[in-house]
Parts: C-alpha cells; structure tokens; sequence
DNA sequence: GGTGTACTATTGATTACGCAACTACTTTAG
DNA sequence: CTAAAGTAGTTGCGTAATCAATAGTACACC
C-alpha cells in the first residue's frame, strides 16, 4: 500500500516536470510567432535584432563588445557576427574597433540606431502587455517571472534588461 | 502624490509584463540548448522528431494525420513534410495513404519507430527531470506549468500528452 | 624576447523552419 | 451534375541559427 502510493507520487513528480516542460515548449511557440510576426510587420525587426538593439541602447555609450552581446543574448558569436551583420547593413549600428586591443569590436548603436529601437519599444511593449496581461494578473506575471529565473543561466542577463 | 503612485504602478505592471516575456525567451534558449544537445548526442533526435515519435506513439494504432500533427507540435504543414521526411528516411515512421479521403496521409509509427521514442523517452524524461527538479520543487513546477498553461494556444495540445 | 595558451571574431557548411504558391482531392450549393 | 469553396499536403525560396574550423591578437611565463 505505501508502495503503490509512492510509485503514483513518483509518477507525478516525472509528470509535473515534463508538463513544465511541454508547456514551456509550446508557450515559447506560440508567444514568439505572434510577437516576432508583429514586430516584422510593424518595424522590420525579429525578436533578436530588437532585443540587440535594446541593450545596446541601455548599454554604456550605445556600444557593446560582440561577446558581450552574444552572452547577454544567449546567441554563439557566429550568431552575433551574421545577426549584426543585418543591423549594419541596416545602418542601425556601426562596428568599432578598439585602439588597446585590435582583437575587440565594439557593436555601436547609430542615431538611426537609436531611433528605431526607441519607436519599435514602444509598440512591441504595448504587444507584449497585450499578450501576457490579457490571460495573467500582474501578480501571476510576477510568479512567473519568478519561477523561470530560478532556472540556471535565465535570470543572469536581467542587468541590462529592466525597463527604464 | 496619488498620481505618482498611480504612474509608479503602470511602470511596474509594465515591466513585470516584460520581464516574464524575456525570460519566457531566455529560459526557452537555456533548457532548450541543453536538452536538445543531450537528445542528439544520446538518440540522434531533435526535440521536434521525439516530441512527433512520442505523440505517435500515444495515439491510436500509432498514427495521426499530418495536419493533426502539425497541430500537436505547432508547426506549419510545410514543417511537418520536412520533419517527417527525415524519420522517414531513418525509418521511424512511414507514410500511410487513407483509402477514403484521397487528400489525407497518416504518419504511421514503425516497430523501430516506436522502440526508439521508448528509448529516447527514458533517457530525455530523466534529463528533463534533473534539468527542471534541480531548480524548482514540485509545486513550484506545478504553479509554473499552470501559468504557462494560461496563455493562448499552449494548454491545448496537452491531451495527447500526459504521461501515462 | 620568444613560445604556448587563451580570447575575439569570422567563415563555410548545414539544419530547421516559416511563408507563399501550388496541386490534388472533397464537399457544398445551386 | 457541375461550379465554387474548402481542406490536405508538398515544394521553392528565404532566413536565422548552429557547429567546426580558422585567423589574428594579447598576454603570461620561462
């Protein structure tokens, strides 16, 4: 009897986690797709390209070295070479070498840089509270928040991420 | 003084709205770095191709329709077609005309098939067990699957899901 | 002061996926 | 019974990201 109770209390535990774990698979999914799609139609941006030009613009000066980016955007530094690769293109940021150490370049917001990042705030901030504040209360927003920074590695990047 | 309390509210909703959000997007990229690097190494899968052998696997007679699949996993019709080429090619599952309806075609899970998704079940539910357990308590993954469970699109897919 | 180790960044090849356009089949309405 | 509308699925094309390999630079240590 106690054995068969805590085989079922076994299984819960295994199930809770994979639930966890589904759900936030497919909250990924389905949040990104609307808000990427909205951002693109709205401002040309994807997520990364917003969310690069949104920390460089809190960033010291505009500018960040690569690494640092890709780091604060969980993104390989290949990742951040073709993702600025766009945004220069773009002439939203300007690359920047370091005269004390030739190996650095420095990713730096333009004016335009600035402007865009500005204007596309703005509306995709109006989206993302749309989104989330429609089906969750501000204290479950806050649970949330809480419970996916308890994951190794998510809540690190927040330094450089808490709205002005 | 109640108007800057009342603007001192709005800032913080705001911001708890979008931290939730960039986490959501941070906690996706960390896990699911980690449990696809795992998956791949270990059982050569994508979280996609277990996720399809796995809804294969619990559905009747280990067969869906394309479109019911694609719906399960989130993905477009076009995504399907590609991810099944690849179990295809490696065998796990095979393509199965309706006699009736000319237009639909049922994902059918092999023997292989479904000896692998067993396997790589085992193996990926324990990663993702120490991944989320190691962090959160059991009711902290339940407080956390119910809030994601929230937003729109996300709790749906769940029937087929459950682990049994 | 040269040599090995670590760091920054880029490139080539590959993968996964979305969108739009299309084909093929079925169902509904007239 | 046929025309129109709807549904299932594939294909071409474009994009974002990865990994592995590489080059250039900095620095520590003997």
């Amino acid at each position: 009897m106690a054995q068969v109770l805590s085989e079922q209390r076994v299984a819960e535990d295994r199930a809770v986690a994979v639930a966890a774990w589904t759900r936030l698979l497919r909250a990924y999914a389905v949040t990104t797709r609307r808000l990427s799609a909205e951002l693109h139609a709205e401002h040309g941006l994807t997520i990364n390209d917003y969310e690069a030009l949104l920390r460089l613009s809190r960033a010291e000066g505009g500018r960040m070295k690569r690494v640092e980016l890709a780091r604060s955007l969980l993104l390989t530094p290949s990742g951040v070479t073709r993702l600025l690769e766009g945004l220069e293109r773009a002439g939203l940021v300007e690359r920047v070498t370091c005269p004390t150490d030739l190996r650095i370049a420095y990713a730096q917001l333009t004016a335009e840089g600035r402007e865009r990042a500005a204007a596309a705030s703005c509306a995709h901030v109006g989206s993302v509270r749309a989104l989330f504040e429609e089906h969750l209360s501000p204290g479950q927003l806050d649970e949330l928040a809480d419970l996916l920074g308890r994951l190794p590695g998510v809540a690190e990047g927040d330094e450089n991420c808490t709205v002005e």
